[in-house]
DNA sequence: ACAGTATATATGGATAATCGTATATGTAAA
DNA sequence: TTTACATATACGATTATCCATATATACTGT
């Protein structure tokens, strides 16, 4: 993971609010995020489509829902960097987690059986 | 401290090797950055200007040269990410450090007495 | 005062990032 | 197989970012 291109997709407003949601909540499909950041859909998916191909995020489709979390793999000091950049901020997400909890009929989760 | 602003800076290879640099040897002054990135002095210049200008450099004059520092006043969470930065990734600045190391005629440092 | 060195800024042009809109793809349920 | 919903992509336009070059400012030593 070079660090300036990992820094690029944080140093985006709309990306950063994704990630540090995700980060926040485990797990959110594209709907609860736009939800969240009150803006278009297309916008959201094609900033969270540039976070999976520099595989900060990965998706899991589960029926029309894709679910995307943050990658796993990633280096211990991205993680930290996330990590740190969450605790830091505890103001950064409070508009967009109160749109998240006002939201209705958000989609049911299903843990992947095994 | 702004996250969105603050990745922003770190977003560009010249100001983050600027900044990992200074983070390594405490203070550099313009003269030794350009050295050790190898590029021209108002390239180098025109990024510490604005990584001053966020706050995220402080700098001092000293006879002719200019030395910058990392800005103790940071938040926490912002020492930490340069700091897992550095540590982190410690091929990042390798040839860097070697075009320092091979500068001839590196100003000599006066601490600022007290 | 003048010459030399270090650093900063201004300017115009090139490149890249972002956006809004329209549309395509994929899944579910009737 | 048709409709509805969720998500992804394409396209053109706008804006932001970065660069090279030229020049200005500031300090030092003579």
């Amino acid at each position: 993971m070079n660090p300036v291109q990992f820094y690029k997709c944080l140093s985006d407003e709309t990306r950063l609010r994704c990630l540090m949601l995700i980060q926040h909540e485990q797990e959110l499909c594209v709907c609860e995020l736009t939800e969240a950041l009150q803006e278009v859909q297309p916008k959201i998916s094609r900033h969270l489509g540039q976070l999976r191909q520099c595989e900060l995020l990965l998706d899991r489709r589960q029926g029309q829902w894709i679910y995307y979390r943050i990658n796993p793999d990633l280096p211990e000091w991205a993680k930290q960097v996330l990590g740190d950049t969450l605790a830091g901020n505890p103001d950064f997400l409070a508009q967009n987690l109160k749109c998240l909890q006002r939201m209705g009929d958000r989609p049911t989760r299903m843990q992947a059986c095994c």
